[in-house]
DNA sequence: TATGAATGAGAATTCATTCAT
DNA sequence: GATGAATGAATTCTCATTCAT
């Protein structure tokens, strides 16, 4: 992950990431199919652990505003303190065209489904606005949540940290999908 | 743009995006320095453009609202009926880990800062709530822009077309940035 | 085929290839799909030329001794004075799997029906002795020849050339199948 | 010698021979010194033990005719029944270039000798006739039981067996090497 | 200006072999 | 003696780039 974060999936070569792990070039192999395998092994481990987290996390809440919450501070929440990571899952991913089409795209899918979810949710309950249409605001939803990742990532945005824009955030989407008054 | 957006930066071949230009391998450097200057001409020529045209635009627009409304309707407007330039926008500049830290993170950073100042504006003249900070707003914004183009783009969100996306997100970030009552 | 004939196909680096044939490595590639095809190559405008050669020659030949004797004749005089050329069709070609599976045990199926097919006609005219398998003289004629090419490739035999051995086998094979009196 | 004879020299790793035997692939370099031992060894075991029964059983046979003959009943006797070992002889071992030039020349060289040795006997005695080199008809006998071998043990060659093929070749070259009446 | 054959540096991957346990 | 995880040297092939024509 730190040798990816640093140099991108492209420009790393499997020789640094074994440098890197201390161990030598073959062992790599050993424990990993392929240079794919290894991004793959990352998103298994650290993507995939979030997307199911939200799951078990989000039947707890009360309500699609608490469940949005919920959302917004889980996926911050878990890159706070883990930059490496942040880089990884906002931009390295996406530098494996086969990563990205095998493997990643019905995770993304599905997870996007799930916010889009909770907002017709809330909106068959009168608690957010019905003249949005549930998919759009999840995907802007975590197009925002993307983006201020990748900007913490990439070391634009120091001030506040991730916590910080986190509460932010929340403020933004809730008010931007309350219903009219 | 029609090769990178069919297979991404690197599984493209120069001599592929020669033939697809109908042109010999070795003209592809007459006319430009490497590969990654392809993709950094398509910047210039393509977003760079749209940079430009959002920074003359802008001071047409009265108000902080109708500025954003405007940086929303342009960003999308523009991709409309260009997937392979949306594709290009979202997914494969950033492949190119050359292209985005010399090149593209210093435009990228304005574009911030112009959205960033508009909010400032917003919120010094009372249109917009004071308790969010412009440049998370801002990255906020752009992150949802981004996140509708590029599920668009890679074609999961064929409902309604970037128009009627730009209407919906102007909603959401209007009222989410609406102060309150 | 010098190359191969020096040091065996897989001793050869691809490399040397390139550079006894004066040109870069990356060259090789330009006309050969890869190793192997090097090798199904030098078959292919070699042994099969023999092959199709064999073919038009023998309805030629008047009677099946006369055929026989144009077999051993072609097929030990067109190696004479090409050393390499005789190990790699002796030797070489053998070591790669891929080539003798793919390529190769069709063709040469195919060579020793043809022999076989001249014994049968030589049994049916009388020219030849009956209690002999036409398949089996075809095969122990064609390994006489394969092992009189071959050790007069390794250098082991030099007393003679392969005109001389030629002449001596024709005698063994002709009076062998020879109809006792 | 199972899995030599399954996918060649080669294409045949170390791990699977031990796993063919059951043992830790480490265990192999308790008993070989390396992966051409284990072919060397195949070749001390079995084809060497040929060459030695051979030689103990020529001096039993009384005159020229009938020492050819133990030697083609003995070369394709001991192959019988054992294909893979027919596949080895015939193809695997000539393979692996270093141990065809380093360890089998001189066996080869010597096994050759013997039987030219017997044909020269023979031609002395008058049992043989004298127009033949014998090192000549040595090749060509011993290519001919190889051919005979190979395309047995690659399985084009079911119809009658060795030992059928033996009595057949014995004729031809027993024929064919009788002096002229 | 255009061509495209030639270049050759570069990198992922394999697998025979070792050796601490 | 047996194990098998670790090693790292070695090699094929790719492809951006050049340059003589």
């Amino acid at each position: 992950m730190r040798v990816f974060a640093r140099k991108g999936f492209h420009a790393t070569r499997v020789s640094e990431v074994a440098k890197a792990a201390g161990v030598a070039d073959g062992t790599i192999y050993l424990y990993f199919k392929s240079k794919d395998a290894l991004l793959v092994s990352l998103f298994e481990h650290r993507v995939e652990r979030l997307l199911s987290f939200l799951e078990s996390e989000l039947p707890r809440c009360e309500g699609a505003a608490n469940k949005l919450k919920r959302v917004i501070e889980i996926q911050l929440g878990l890159l706070e303190g883990e930059r490496d990571l942040a880089e990884v899952v906002t931009v390295i991913l996406r530098q494996s065209t086969k990563l990205m089409k095998e493997y990643a795209a019905p995770k993304f899918s599905a997870y996007l489904d799930a916010i889009a979810r909770v907002v017709a949710e809330g909106q068959a309950s009168g608690e957010l606005r019905q003249d949005v249409a549930p998919h759009l605001a999840a995907r802007a939803i975590f197009g925002a949540l993307d983006g201020i990742a990748m900007t913490w990532a990439l070391g634009k945005a120091d001030r506040g940290g991730l916590a910080w824009a986190s509460g932010q955030l929340v403020e933004i989407v809730l008010h931007g999908l309350q219903p009219p008054r």
